[in-house]
RNA sequence: GCGCCCGUAGCUCAGCUGGAUAGAGCGACGGACUUCUAAUCCGUAGGUCGCAGGUUCGAGCCCUGCCGGGCGUACCA
C-alpha cells in the first residue's frame, strides 16, 4: 500500500477532500467548503467511523434528479456510490440520511502511532498561532488557610495554563495575593489580644493555619459581643430606631402581612404556594445591622479598623505585626502550592497594587469616561455597556474601591507583560464585577477591548444537610487536611495489596511517594472532570474514590503501559511502524481512533478553557485500552506468537503511554511507573 | 423587585456549532484471576431530559411563559 499521508492532520483532510470531491462531482457548487463538512461519530462501530448527515445538502446537488435532490437518504446513497474505497477508507456506505465512512485501520494505525511516538511530548500540541496569554488565578486572602474552593481554583488555573500552553500559546501565570485589608486586621487583632506571642514554631503549626485560627477566633468573639449588644438596651434602642426607617417598616409590615395570611384559607388557592416565610423583623435587623455595628459601635471592630488605619499610615509596629503574620501565611501557602504542583511566574501583592488606578480615575474624568457627582464620588455609567445603573470607581472621600485597583492592575500588567489576552480565574459569584470591569477597561483603553476574559467557575458545595463551607465559621474543608486524607486513603489501598508478589521489595518511602501521587491524582481528577461552570457537590464520604472514572484509574492504565514496555524488552532498535498494518480487531481500532482524537481534545480544552475535556478524553482512552490489557487470550501483547503483530501491539501501547503522560500532565497529575 | 447561572438515571456529572436508539462513573444485581498488575474486565436493571407551549425535516440543546434552586444586585472585597 502506498503511503497516504504523513500526519493525522493529512489523513483527516484527505478524507474530507474525498467527500468534498464527491459533492462537487454531484453538482454541489453552492457549498461552503470542505472545512464546513460536519462529520460526527456513528452510533455504533458496525456502521463505520465517521458519519455525515446529508440533510444540509437538500436541493444543493445539481446533478441529482428531481426526486433525489430533496431527499437526504437518496443524497447519502448517491454520495456513497460516488466515493470509492481507497488507501485510507476501507468502506463507504449510507444508512438513511447519513453517509458513513469506515477508516482503513492498516493505514490509520501507522499514521497515528507513528505521529504519537515520533512527536512524543509535543503530540497534539502547537495547534494555534501563539498568543501571549496572562492567566491570573488563586488570588488568596492572607487571613486564613486555603480550603477546597481554593483548591478547585488552583487546580483549574494550573490545568488551564497547561492546556493553553500545549495548545500553542505562551502562558504567563500570575497570582494576586490579597494581603491587606480589614480581614487580615481581624486576624492581627485577635493575635495581639489572645495570641500570647505564639508562632508556627512554638505551636508546631503551619503559619496559614495559625493565622486562620485567630481569624476564626476573632469572628467568634465578635459574634458573642454582637449578640450581647443585641440583647442590651442599646440594641433594643437601635432596633426601635431601625423599625422607623423605610427599610425597617417594610420588614415589619411584610412579616405582619405574612403572619396574618399564613393560617387563613390555605385551600382557596392550593396550587399557589404561600411563599417563603419572611424572617422575623428582629432577626432581619440582627443580620442586616452587623456591618454597621462593626463599623460604628463594636469595640473589637473599632480596634480592627484602627489597625487598618495604622497600617495605611505606615505605623511601624503595626507594619511589623502585619509582615510577621503575612510571612507565616505566605510560607504556608507556598508549601501548599508546591505540594499541588502549582506555580506562578509572577506574584503580585495587593499591599503594593492597591493604590493603582487612582490616576486612571483622574484621566478617565478628564476624558469624560467617568463623571463626578455633587458628593465628590466618581461614577461610571454602566448603561453605556448595557448594564443598568452606575458603578462607583472612587468614593466621595477620595479612596478607591475594589474595582479601582483592578483597573489599575490590569493596565499596569499590560504595560509590564504586554499580553494579548488576560484571563481571570475567579468563582462565578463575581460574574457581575468582571462584566463591569471589562466594560470600564474597554471604555478606558479602546485597544484593549475584547482581550479580557473571566473564567468563571462554580462553587464547591457540601451535600444537603452539611451546611455551607465558611472559613469564618471553620466549616470549610481544609486543603492541607484534604491532601493528607487522600494520601492516607491511597496508602491504605496500597497496604492492602502488599501481600501480592508484585509488591515485594517496596519500601516505606516508595509507599509514601505513590500514596501522595495517587491521592493527588484522585483529587485533581475529581475536581477537573466536571466542567468549570458547574457548581459541584463534594461529599467527603463518597467523593474521592480510586475505582471507576478517577485519577487512579488513569494512573493505573498508564502504569500498565509502562509495565508492558518494561517486560517486553522493547527498545528503539526494534522500531517497525509498518508492522502496525497488522492491527485488525475492533478493540485495537478503538484505541487508534481514541489516540487520533487527542488533537481535538486539546483544541476543545484550549478553546473553551475547560480541562474536563481532557479528563473525559483520558477516561475514554484508558477504557479503550483496558479491555485489551485484560484480554490476554484474545489480545496477547508480550506473549503474542506472531512477532509482527507483537511489535504492532507493543508500539500501540507505547503510543498510548505517550498520550496518557501528556494528558495527565495537562491535568497537573504526576504519573507513576508502577502502581 | 431586577440580572446572571442551573434543573438530564437513586447519587455525582457529561451531552460539542440542533442530527441516528440521551451517555458515563458510583451505588444495586450477576459473572471473570494456574496465563502481560483484579485500583481491572464483561453483562443486567435504572430516564415522559423540571412543567407547558412554540420554531424546525429533526429539540436535552433554540424561543416564550411558569415552577424549583444557586449567585449577584455596596461609596465590601
Amino acid at each position: 500500500m502506498n503511503e497516504v499521508s504523513e500526519s493525522i492532520q493529512d489523513y483527516s483532510s484527505a478524507i474530507r477532500s474525498t467527500v468534498w470531491d464527491a459533492l462537487l462531482a454531484l453538482g454541489g457548487h453552492d457549498l461552503e467548503g470542505p472545512s464546513t463538512l460536519n462529520f460526527g461519530p456513528t452510533p455504533n462501530p458496525q456502521m463505520g467511523d465517521l458519519a455525515l448527515p446529508c440533510f444540509v445538502f437538500r436541493g444543493k446537488l445539481a446533478a441529482l434528479d428531481d426526486k433525489a435532490r430533496n431527499n437526504p437518504a437518496a443524497i447519502a446513497a448517491r454520495l456513497a456510490a460516488q466515493i470509492q474505497p481507497n488507501a485510507w477508507l476501507e468502506a463507504v456506505g449510507s444508512a438513511g440520511p447519513y453517509l458513513n465512512l469506515t477508516y482503513r485501520l492498516s493505514s490509520l494505525a501507522q499514521v497515528v502511532v507513528r505521529e504519537a511516538i515520533e512527536r512524543g511530548a509535543a503530540f497534539g500540541g502547537a495547534q494555534v498561532e501563539p498568543q501571549h496569554v496572562v492567566i491570573e488565578f488563586s488570588a488568596p486572602n492572607t487571613n486564613k488557610p486555603q480550603h477546597l474552593g481554593h483548591v478547585r481554583n488552583n487546580v483549574l488555573g494550573e490545568s488551564v495554563s497547561r492546556c493553553l500552553a500545549h495548545w500553542g500559546h505562551r502562558v504567563t501565570r500570575v497570582n494576586l495575593v490579597n494581603d491587606r485589608g480589614i480581614h487580615i486586621c481581624k486576624s492581627m487583632l485577635a493575635y495581639q489580644l489572645w495570641g500570647d506571642g505564639c508562632s508556627p514554631e512554638s505551636l508546631g503549626q503551619k503559619g496559614d493555619h495559625l493565622v486562620g485560627d485567630f481569624y476564626v477566633m476573632f469572628e467568634k468573639r465578635f459574634r458573642e459581643e454582637y449578640d450581647l449588644w443585641q440583647q442590651s438596651a442599646d440594641g433594643d434602642a437601635a432596633f426601635a430606631n431601625w423599625s422607623q426607617t423605610p427599610e425597617g417598616r417594610k420588614a415589619v409590615e411584610g412579616y405582619e402581612k405574612w403572619r396574618a395570611t399564613k393560617d387563613v384559607e390555605p385551600a382557596v388557592d392550593a396550587k399557589k404556594k404561600p411563599g417563603r416565610a419572611p424572617q422575623e423583623p428582629r432577626a432581619q435587623f440582627v443580620s442586616g445591622y452587623r456591618d454597621e455595628y462593626f463599623n460604628a459601635v463594636s469595640p473589637l471592630g473599632t480596634q480592627a479598623r484602627a489597625l487598618l488605619v495604622g497600617w495605611e499610615a505606615n505605623e511601624p509596629s503595626i507594619r511589623a505585626l502585619w509582615s510577621q503574620l503575612n510571612g507565616w501565611v505566605l510560607e504556608g501557602f507556598n508549601q501548599t502550592y508546591a505540594r499541588l504542583g502549582v506555580r506562578f511566574d509572577k506574584v503580585y501583592y495587593e499591599s503594593q497594587t492597591y493604590t493603582l488606578g487612582k490616576e486612571l480615575v483622574q484621566q478617565g474624568l478628564e476624558r469624560g469616561v467617568f463623571y463626578k457627582d455633587e458628593t465628590g464620588a466618581v461614577f461610571f455609567d454602566t448603561e453605556s455597556i448595557g448594564l443598568p445603573g452606575t458603578k462607583v470607581v472612587q468614593r466621595s472621600d477620595g479612596t478607591s474601591v475594589y474595582i479601582t485597583q483592578d483597573l489599575g492592575t490590569a493596565l499596569m500588567r499590560h504595560a509590564e507583560l504586554g499580553y494579548e489576552r488576560m484571563i481571570y480565574v475567579v468563582a462565578n459569584e463575581q460574574d457581575y464585577h468582571f462584566k463591569v470591569l471589562f466594560g470600564v477597561l474597554g471604555a478606558l483603553e479602546k485597544e484593549l477591548e475584547g482581550r479580557f476574559e473571566h473564567l468563571s467557575y462554580g462553587m464547591v458545595t457540601l451535600p444537603r444537610g452539611m451546611g455551607k463551607m465558611k472559613s469564618r465559621e471553620g466549616t470549610a474543608v481544609d486543603a492541607d487536611e484534604l491532601l493528607d486524607e487522600m494520601k492516607q486513603l491511597a496508602r491504605k489501598e496500597i497496604e492492602a495489596k502488599l501481600v501480592l508478589e508484585h509488591y515485594t521489595g517496596i519500601d516505606e518511602v516508595e509507599i509514601g511517594r505513590r500514596a501522595e501521587a495517587i491521592g493527588q491524582a484522585a483529587l485533581k481528577y475529581y475536581l477537573l472532570d466536571v466542567s468549570p461552570a458547574s457548581t459541584m457537590v463534594f461529599d467527603p464520604e463518597k467523593s474521592l474514590d480510586f475505582a471507576g472514572r478517577t485519577g487512579a484509574y488513569c494512573l493505573y492504565a498508564y502504569a500498565r503501559t509502562r509495565s508492558l514496555l518494561r517486560k517486553s524488552g522493547w527498545d528503539d532498535s526494534q522500531r517497525d511502524f509498518a508492522a502496525l498494518a497488522m492491527l485488525r480487531t475492533e478493540e485495537e481500532k478503538r484505541v487508534v481512533k481514541e489516540l487520533m482524537a487527542f488533537h481535538e481534545a486539546v483544541r476543545w480544552a484550549g478553546e473553551s478553557r475547560d480541562p474536563s475535556r481532557i479528563a473525559e478524553y483520558l477516561f475514554n482512552l484508558c477504557k479503550s485500552f483496558a479491555f485489551i490489557f485484560t484480554d490476554k487470550k484474545g489480545h496477547p501483547i508480550i506473549s503474542c506468537d506472531d512477532p509482527t503483530l507483537r511489535k504492532a501491539r507493543i508500539q500501540l501501547v507505547e503510543a498510548l503511554g505517550v498520550v496518557l503522560a501528556i494528558g495527565l500532565d495537562l491535568l497537573g497529575i504526576e504519573t507513576l511507573e508502577e502502581m
